[in-house]
RNA sequence: GGAGCCGUAGUUAAGUUGGUUAUAACGCCGGCCUGUCACGCCGGAGGCCGAGGGUUCGAGUCCCUUCGGCUCCGCCA
């Protein structure tokens, strides 16, 4: 009944040529109208082949964009025989003309829509086996896979816009710090273990058994010291590391764009800071950010926002009612360090069902509960809570909320680190559901006057918040001795879109500064000999009054890009348990490599 | 260290209360096709249901363990 097909095999075809000396004229993007009737020569991996048996077109690919091209057997017929070989991401050379498209078959979705190639001649210059996944922008494959074929992944035109954006962005900011004189140098990558602050990544010593080498977190000290040595304006674009947990803003390396700068205040670094972004973000995506950058007040972020990297696209604010509560009748309630309140116009449409969301939620934070007030159409209050409260009570709730029919109120209450910690993300998730962000915007905002130190209970003693060598504010060196908590720094840090892109300070920069730094975070003399002996012999030898800032590169690049992750904006990035699946790093050693470096493991793992 | 979500053809997913031979789409292989552009039409191949153990007459489905991915808390001066 069935005939017999002839089958065939294309693989007599699918010989690899040599480039010889063919020589590209053009990217993959740039052939238009303009080019008509000239003769050209295009190299790139195949990205769709339409095989209509008479004609075949192929959309050829490289890092710029799409041309078609078209084997026509009445042109070559040769050369498109061969073309029935072709398969996805063969890469192949084509010598050709550049022939306008007929009318009605032109794609205005392609910058070279306009035109096609017609091959006169061309090489296979590889083949490929069929992609895991297809090498598209809309290609759902799981991150998953994408890392393991990293190589892949980069193909797709969304992701290898991001690092030609990034590279566009970097010499952005080589152009402008050069242009102030700023001098690029480069610090050491094998360098010392610093025991405040983040977890160091070690490197084991061959020539000293039993030392070990820490990757740098940042080159803080070393900038320091070159501004000790006079040379004055000092970048870097530099990698840092921190053995600490990944997130999705959070990878163990990452690139800083490191400055520092000497004879300045805080106004001149944050000046040049504020200019760098703003020529940045005009020269990549050629967005105009505000002539001048808005500022809050920690201690404003913290009362009106609950954090101190405040999304400000989008205007909620929290409000303070403990002083409403104290000597309450509702215990939860007078007893509570703080209680703050959320409170969201129009947000009476919330479900019971939302509301539990949210509860579940700020749970996350260590929140206890959720308890909230909706206010209906009449004015009355619909709540689980209410019933607890004073007629008095409710009255000054309803002066400082100025709430209105169809609002929510949420309110938290508690030790304060909590109740700000999950108003703070509440706010953000009740922005991202009543769609109060305005995704297109960038919203930039300096947090100044940072507290100098932090209490740390398990190690029962204050630490610096920024570093210990940030310099507190003037006339706040009693603060320093006597309440430490209360001293500011001369620290500032720059927020963009709720995200923390950017961080520095006025440094300390005489011996006896710095001394009483190290003892207000009880690190005693010897200590500090110990371990920042060289900066202290430094001071004494004629420090200039310096500061400087540091701006997380893969953040602000992740913003400019509007990509979720900063593993968008990396090339080659780590999964949340710190591996490349591209490469299986980390891995075992040789037994041989071990006992060179003097190390035993405690339990056999060998490569 | 902890919480949540997820893991089924190459890929993305569906799979009911545990019940014959585990679906679909895309991709892949082959045939036909001279204006497609995510080409179209026809045919075909393709599975250790992440891994291990258990419950059961019977497990993709229930239980335990474990590995991996993502998001988050802690952590990240």
């Amino acid at each position: 009944m069935s005939e017999q097909i002839e089958e065939r095999d294309y693989d007599e075809y699918r010989v690899i040529e040599p480039l010889g000396d063919w020589k590209r004229t053009h990217s993959c993007n740039e052939i238009t109208a303009a080019n008509m009737g000239e003769k050209v020569l295009i190299m790139g991996w195949v990205q769709f082949r339409r095989d209509h048996g008479g004609l075949i077109f192929i959309d050829l690919r490289d890092r710029e964009g799409l041309t078609q091209v078209v084997f026509s057997p009445e042109h070559n017929s040769e050369a498109h025989e061969r073309a029935h070989a072709i398969r996805s991401e063969y890469v192949v050379a084509i010598k050709g003309e550049v022939r306008e498209r007929p009318d009605g078959m032109r794609n205005p979705n392609l910058t070279t829509g306009e035109i096609e190639i017609v091959v006169d001649e061309w090489k296979l210059l590889n083949t490929s086996d069929t992609p895991p996944f297809a090498i598209e922008d809309r290609s759902d494959a799981s991150e998953m896979l994408r890392l393991k074929y990293r190589f892949l992944d980069l193909r797709r035109p969304s992701l290898a816009k991001n690092f030609i954006l990034r590279n566009k962005a970097a010499q952005s900011v080589r152009r402008y710090l050069d242009g102030l004189g700023f001098l690029e140098v480069e610090t050491p990558v094998l360098t010392k273990s610093t025991p405040e602050g983040a977890r160091d990544f070690l490197v084991p010593s061959r020539m000293n058994n039993g030392d070990f080498y820490a990757l740098p977190q940042s080159p803080q000290l070393f900038k320091q010291m070159l501004m000790v040595s006079g040379l004055d304006r000092y970048f870097q674009i530099v990698k840092c590391f921190r053995d600490e947990d990944l997130r999705a803003d959070r990878q163990p390396e990452f690139t800083q764009i490191d400055i520092e700068m000497s004879f300045v205040n805080e106004e001149q670094v944050m000046g040049m800071a504020e200019e760098m972004v703003r020529t940045v973000f005009r020269e990549t995506i050629e967005t105009a950010l505000p002539a001048e950058f808005p500022r809050m007040t920690y201690a404003d972020a913290m009362r009106d926002y609950g954090c101190d990297k405040p999304d400000v696209r989008f205007d909620l604010k929290l409000q303070e009612a403990t002083q409403i509560f104290k000597g309450s009748g509702f215990k939860v309630f007078a007893s509570s360090e703080l209680i703050k309140i959320l409170r969201v116009p129009n947000g009476a449409e919330l479900s019971r069902k939302e509301i539990d969301e949210y509860t579940k939620f700020v749970e996350i934070y260590g929140s206890k509960g959720l308890a909230w007030i909706k206010v209906k159409e009449d004015g009355e209050w619909q709540s689980p809570i209410v019933k607890f409260f004073s007629e008095e009570e409710c009255a000054k709730l309803r002066e400082l909320t100025n709430c209105q029919p169809g609002d929510i109120l949420f309110f938290q209450a508690g030790a304060s680190d909590i109740v700000n910690a999950a108003l703070a993300a509440l706010r953000i998730k009740i922005g991202e559901r009543f769609e109060l962000i305005d995704e297109s915007k960038f919203a930039p905002l300096w947090v100044t006057d940072f507290p100098l130190l932090e209490y740390n209970p398990d190690e029962k003693r204050y630490v610096a918040r920024h570093h210990p060598f940030t310099s507190p504010q003037e006339g706040q060196i009693d603060e320093l001795a006597e309440k430490p908590a209360d001293a500011l720094a001369r620290a500032y840090d720059l927020v963009m879109n709720g995200y923390e892109v950017g961080g520095g300070s006025i440094r300390i920069h005489t011996p006896e500064m710095q001394k009483k730094m190290f003892a207000a975070l009880g690190i005693d003399e010897e200590e500090a000999r110990a371990k920042f002996g060289f900066l202290m012999d430094a001071l004494k030898f004629g420090a200039p009054p310096h500061g400087g800032i540091a701006f997380g590169l893969d953040r602000l690049i992740m913003i400019l890009c509007g990509a979720k992750s900063i593993r968008d904006v990396i090339a080659f990035p780590k999964t949340q348990k710190a591996t490349c699946l591209m490469t299986e790093a980390p891995a075992g050693v040789s037994s041989t490599q071990l006992r060179e470096l003097g190390i035993r493991l405690r339990e056999k793992k060998e490569a």
